[in-house]
DNA sequence: TGACATATTCGACACATGTCGAATATACTC
DNA sequence: GAGTATATTCGACATGTGTCGAATATGTCA
């Protein structure tokens, strides 16, 4: 298959971090306040989100084996980073849906918004602009 | 919150689904091929998963049960159809996204493409050709 | 030094998903 | 009608994720 003019597909080079719904929520108040306590995680988030402090901390140690975050003691106390960034993790969560609904191919995703997702004409506009001040600063 | 012209949240009024990864390589296959038996699918995707029948069959079952599929019965032969469009689908895969990674707002995403996903000059001409054409017949 | 508040540890359970194989039923062919 | 090929049924197991509580350790302060 030839490649097309239209349907470049997204680089591939960069590291492909998925993150489930729970670890979302989770990196969210880490990247906003680390290093930081499990408690202090679980106390951001119960407004929103019932949880016990063992389910947050029970997470937030599965993250750390699997390479998401990184643990740092101080004495008794354990304080969590990041290991991966916001912006690694946003493409990773895009690439998903990129490759499974839309063969990952930006072209037809971008169509799919435009035909069904009812992009008013102020976003269009404002879409338009964006693109044009991108257009100014690559390749 | 006051709703702001440059972070409007993508319509919510649509059916969500969500397929999970085996889900959506089923739902492909029956898309381009339904009605179809189960056997059907299974050598369809031989070249690319190397499933054993009963694990295309049971993953077909339980969809069926969650009503993604609906089976049809002609003597001793299921053939099953779909219940979800492709386009209700994409629709899915894409608010999840949005919502985990951009708060469910489209401009953070579209800034982020092009800030992060390397929209190269021809691409961001394209889009905004799409954009202009997508102009002239919303709202 | 106790008593109390916090943290950590870690085992556990439920449920969804991915994955099959063996047993059974049905249909087709000679 | 017996044998072969194909479908269906369904129980099963592994793994990942969401979810906690009880037991234990550690720190603080009167």
């Amino acid at each position: 298959m030839t490649k097309s003019k239209t349907t470049k597909m997204v680089p591939n080079n960069k590291p492909n971090v998925e993150l489930t719904e729970a670890e979302w929520e989770i990196m969210k108040v880490v990247w906003e306040k680390e290093p930081c306590a499990a408690g202090t995680v679980q106390e951001s988030l119960a407004e929103s989100r019932d949880w016990a402090y063992s389910t947050v901390k029970t997470t937030m140690d599965r993250m750390a084996e699997k390479g998401l975050l990184q643990i740092q003691r101080i004495r008794n106390l354990q304080l969590f980073k990041s290991c991966v960034s916001e912006v690694d993790a946003k493409r990773g969560e895009f690439r998903k849906m990129l490759k499974r609904a839309f063969d990952g191919a930006l072209t037809p995703m971008m169509q799919f918004l435009i035909e069904h997702e009812g992009l008013s004409k102020d976003e269009s506009e404002q879409l338009r602009r964006l693109v044009s001040k991108a257009k100014n600063k690559k390749d």
